[in-house]
DNA sequence: ATTATTAATGTAAGCATTTACATTTTAGAG
DNA sequence: CTCTAAAATGTAAATGCTTACATTAATAAT
């Protein structure tokens, strides 16, 4: 079944049934029944393929993350999905884990498939050196490309995320001004903005950011796994080192904390203090209930999809959008 | 650039280009080489929906899920997502909720991009009468639909699950064993398949499976929020209801039943067993740690991808494949 | 009624591929 | 060197839509 078929049946052109198709208003309301019913009648659906090479555009836009299973990423891929179809759009999903490389292929093949557009989810997408990074830059040079939860300069490539560095600048703050002051940061090292936010700590600690870390055993670095947090932490315990607070940079590393303190007998918050990040599901799910950094992530999305609409209709849209993080109490605090 | 540009510049007809592209062997190395190095220096792609018109197809395959922001759904999409990858496939995500209506339409969207299949995750999409399935088996007229984690009968629908009745069955027989008497089962109006565990359940504690629920305290539904469940307990509770374990359809659930506990002092698993379903993350994170039936979903997913291969290529496959659950046990029960 | 204007509809070209079939080239045998 | 079969390459049709432009029908003004 296809457009001609549905226009010998009604008795009309082609391009009658593609404005009827296509809304066009050129169409008188009789003639326009006609076709519909014939549409209804046999199930015609027009051919994508077809569409796509007249319109040099499939209504799809490439969705890449690292691992979707990931909560915090997960939830990205819901809003979007979500937003970008009630705009019309299709979402094709790419998971490449981590490394460059894969990437890279992966970011071509999508390519190959005409998507409109290209949305990159996590900061991990944009970590390290610019060389690295050289293939977003030369995909943008065919689509616009947006980051969620990260930035790159470049022509074609939309930013939209949560500033972290304040977001971890604000929960130490707050920390101390709850009375902490021995306060462990740790993060993971899958993810580049556990760097932005290291600089963050740094500064709410009254150290130099540009100092390395090394040798600095209130910072330490970890590949997400929930026990590797709970063994790091009893041997710092072990080793006599004194702290009462912890943030995390995601909220999973959190459990981690809370899980070693409940091995160790240490009471939270009373004790320590925990404050984790991302404001995801599993804050909820622990014992005590996870204090965490909600990173908008729902509106960081949001705005993304919209920055893609406006770049698609050829608007003045803004290259780097950032909303401000904002602290959830719940049980792992004394505030 | 297209493949016109490219036959010019390498001297060549488009039918050798296009063999170069294809890996089609009646060519010589030499003309070989000699197209390869113009599709490099000019950096041709070739267009995907031209190429789809002439083969009819995307080598795309159509996701759907309820929500993919659910631990599980998202769980469900990492793994089909890659499997579809490394078969040569590309995934076409769609969220649909889970109103019929709205899946219908998104259906019909996913066919008219001419997706090579669609796969339906999530037991939710074949709950209910036939006749709310109508749109399901008309669209395997023109697809091949494949379900992950339920079941629906029809020629060119293939289902792949874990037979959750003897998931359920199992997992109370246990918490008998290890003498549990009064066992609740609570579980998520949203999941088709909380029915079918609701028959196991009934047959383990040797009630008829067909008799209505209504007025039996022991078996709830709820909407899937976590304090939902936590209240509904604690009036239980208050009522004077006696319980020893609970048995609930997914993870979610069980996270309430663990902060009642809490919340009224009930020492888990000493006074009060549970055991959630699907051994998702959260199982880890709680405190303490859920026992949890596994669902293989992994297993489950690489099935259903393997045997949308095998119809792709025409073999003979199986129409519905069951595995089998494993509780996995931790911190929650007394076994 | 006649003409001008506008609305509705139709025609045909173009989009970038694949592929059946036709043609040319090459290699090997006689 | 010729002939034959096979390999390599080319030609042109087909895929199903959109849309600029052409044509026809309807409406309004004279």
């Amino acid at each position: 079944m296809n457009i001609y078929d549905v226009s010998r049946k009604a008795g009309v052109s082609i391009a009658t049934v593609s404005r009827v198709i296509n809304g066009n208003s050129n169409v008188t309301e009789k003639t326009k029944e006609k076709v519909l019913k014939v549409i209804e009648d046999y199930g015609y659906t027009p051919n994508a393929f077809a569409r796509g090479l007249g319109l040099n555009s499939m209504k799809t836009v490439g969705i890449m993350c690292a691992d979707s299973s990931d909560p915090f990423l997960a939830s990205a891929i819901y809003y979007l999905e979500g937003d970008l179809r009630s705009n019309g759009y299709d979402s094709l999903l790419c998971c490449t884990g981590y490394e460059v490389d894969v990437r890279e292929k992966y970011l071509d093949l999508l390519l190959s498939k005409r998507t409109d557009a290209i949305i990159l989810v996590g900061s991990n997408f944009v970590e390290g050196s610019k060389e690295k990074n050289q293939y977003i830059i030369d995909a943008s040079q065919r689509v616009p490309i947006a980051i969620v939860n990260g930035a790159l300069d470049g022509n074609n490539i939309y930013s939209t995320l949560c500033d972290d560095y304040n977001g971890v600048y604000g929960a130490v703050n707050k920390l101390k001004e709850s009375g902490c002051s021995k306060i462990l940061y740790l993060y993971n090292s899958k993810s580049y903005s556990g760097i932005k936010k290291l600089s963050g700590y740094l500064a709410a600690m009254g150290m130099d950011p540009k100092e390395p870390t090394e040798g600095n055993d209130y910072v330490r670095f970890f590949n997400g796994d929930i026990n590797e947090v709970k063994d790091y932490l009893t041997t710092l315990h072990n080793n006599g080192l004194e702290f009462d607070a912890i943030v995390t940079a995601d909220d999973n590393l959190a459990i981690g904390a809370i899980k070693y303190a409940k091995a160790c007998n240490i009471k939270v918050p009373e004790q320590l203090s925990i404050i984790g990040y991302n404001n995801s599901l599993i804050a909820e799910c622990s014992d005590p209930e996870l204090t965490s950094v909600d990173n908008k992530l729902e509106a960081v999305c949001s705005n993304c999809v919209s920055t893609l609409m406006g770049v698609f209709a050829e608007q003045e849209v803004p290259l780097k959008t950032v909303f401000s993080a904002e602290i959830i109490i719940r049980e792992t605090t004394r505030f």
